[in-house]
DNA sequence: TATTGACTTGGAGCTAACTCTAAGTGATAA
DNA sequence: TTATCACTTAGAGTTAGCTCCAAGTCAATA
């Protein structure tokens, strides 16, 4: 698979893909003669899984330090598995926030709409 | 309330507040006669609405918007409506994404555990 | 009265994560 | 064989959102 492919695949530019491999989130891409990137199943697994995260938004330099610790193998699974831990309680404290605006959104957008149908006339809005 | 006040009780440094009211995110802020801020109940509702917002991702530029609108009244009351609609689907794709990342980390959180407790020998992961 | 310390301002500086540029290579179409 | 086009590289530039700095003011304390 070339770049613009894998590129088109999972929507991410091709800047970026060559970016995360310059930076060692995915393993160096294999290359034909001529030098240019050849991605196998490898390398796509690994972007899928480096687009996951990042769209969850863990940081680069996390998900650095994971690759990291997976290439050293077996005797990092409990780091690694703590790295893990971590992410996730950062993931769950978002999913809180978010679900707290989206309530949030759905109390002032259902107030708009009521004004808008004038059901609700008064009309004293604090933030 | 002083902003070292305000900075506490909203976990902001005073240079985030500050900068939130140069931007016009918050309204301006009263003063005292020698030019202090005084915080008034109104101010710290825009704080914490634009915190709650803020921390759910929101980006400052579409608060800014929304800002405005609000001031301008009643007439953009479906501009705001509107706005605030795609700032929801936004949030929902988000929670889509950490959702998928969080059964993600609990799968590979699990593996761990599994190979930490000499549960799971065979031990071939991908990413 | 001198000093401390919290505040004020405008504006410069920083970090993360891309994104773009320039200069070059190699395979294919006209 | 010339031109086109997708690719390559290293490295510079951009954007969002703060964060820090310098110089100054003011009220309260030693």
């Amino acid at each position: 698979m070339t770049i613009a492919e894998v590129s088109k695949k999972y929507n991410l530019t091709q800047d970026t893909i060559r970016y995360y491999e310059k930076e060692g989130l995915i393993p160096r891409v294999p290359r034909t003669e001529s030098g240019i990137r050849n991605f196998d199943e490898n390398s796509c697994n690994w972007i899928e899984f480096i687009k996951c995260m990042r769209d969850a938004g863990l940081e680069i330099e996390v998900l650095k330090e994971y690759v990291r610790l997976f290439w050293q193998g077996k005797n990092t699974v409990t780091e690694r598995k703590q790295l893990l831990e971590k992410q996730r309680n950062k993931l769950l404290e978002k999913q809180k926030n978010i679900n707290e605006t989206l309530e949030r959104l759905n109390y002032k957008i259902n107030l708009y709409d009521e004004i808008e149908k004038g059901i609700r006339k008064d009309f004293t809005e604090k933030p």
